[in-house]
DNA sequence: CCCGAACCTGAGCAAGCGCTTAGGGGTGGT
DNA sequence: ACCACCCCTAAGCGCTTGCTCAGGTTCGGG
């Protein structure tokens, strides 16, 4: 209940952003990657979108590439703050994991913009900048795989190649960001449910998530 | 055992692209489209990776979009012809799920370069050929959809979802595409396997594909 | 020896790109 | 009233883009 300054900005979408002009850029400039990719989208694009001139664009970020940097940074953490929390919960590791996925899917089909730009155009980004944003990626890796060990050592998961799981389950949460439609059928709670309980499956859980 | 026409050239990669200069043509932009990205990728870039110049490529492709499309389409007809194969044996619905996922993973991966331009470029193809393409695509989706929903007829596979689940499957299946590295530590036959088992995992089938 | 077809190149066009620069106009402090 | 400051735009620079076109090379058939 303070003022703007906060970790995780979790009221205003890219409440972190703080000159107004260049957050009405920024938004315009994930939309535009996100339905044309970052290489179609030119600098006139997002400022035309933005209501500004094209060079009014080159008053807040020094390129466009530091504006896709920005995105995808801001995204890989809230990304990744939303998989923390989740994962340091108490609980068995069933509950944190189901728990964990059901959030991160559900911040992929939400914000499924934000996270088509951010799980998408990662290798648009100049070499410092990716290999920066790489190693936030590494830390959602280790979360998960932490999770997945920790239930296989307390025997409530039976999985073979837990390295394996870990990386099929995150890649089926990130890959919601391809596909999912706002228009669709689902709704971001019913996909972050139905995947919580299919990565159940997947490491063998003994307890079934919601037992009903 | 007849002449070069078949449904589905197994031999040579790109066997049906008759021209042989225009097929290097066609594999060097499936390189370049794969490590860069359709719209980063230029003609010249193209040409020159098949050691010709940029005015060649315009002698045996309409337009860059056309290369594209040839791309797109054989890939997706090849992909789809590995799952029907799978899917059309005898055996139980789990040995066929799992054979069409190990397959299908298999070809994701062994044609990573290839699959990620299949997977990732499809919207920049023009109206109808995405159109075209986009049916392709559902009748792969209509394959592990018909394997599931028999397997949970049978009572072999528990399955709340049966569409949610496929959807599920084959998004795994896919973003193999994204993430294999073919200098990573798993091969493309180990990928297949670990799959195999983690689908039949989803779907809740009974008998684990490989008993020991 | 020449012909015509198949194939490719050098040079380049119009358009669009990321980005820069000079300057205009509103706002708040004094 | 005035000035410093911030924010924005019109115009455009240098370059690259997808694509074109006139012309050259190669080669089998007559």
């Amino acid at each position: 209940m303070s003022a703007a300054e906060e970790t995780t900005g979790e009221d205003t979408p890219w409440g972190e952003v703080t000159p107004e002009a260049a957050r009405r850029l920024l938004v315009a400039a994930v939309d535009a990657f996100a339905e044309r990719g970052y290489h179609a989208t030119t600098t006139r694009d997002i400022a035309g979108r933005a209501g500004m001139s094209p060079a009014a664009l080159y008053i807040h970020f020094k390129t466009k590439e530091e504006l896709l940097h920005r995105i995808s940074k801001i995204g890989h953490e809230r990304a990744l703050y939303v998989l923390d929390t989740e994962a340091d919960r108490d609980g068995t590791a069933a509950e944190r994991l189901a728990g964990a996925v059901r959030s991160f899917v559900r911040w992929h089909a939400e914000r499924h913009t934000t996270a088509r730009v951010v799980q998408y155009e990662l290798d648009a980004l100049g070499e410092e900048h990716r290999t920066e944003i790489v190693a936030l990626r590494r830390r959602s890796d280790a979360v998960v795989r932490r999770i997945i060990g920790e239930g296989v050592r307390d025997g409530e998961f039976d999985v073979p190649d837990v390295p394996g799981t870990t990386l099929a389950v995150l890649s089926l949460c990130i890959d919601v960001a391809r596909w999912f439609n706002a228009q669709g059928s689902r709704t971001p709670d019913e996909v972050g449910e139905l995947y919580a309980d299919l990565v159940l499956r997947m490491v063998g859980a003994r307890t079934p998530s919601g037992q009903k």
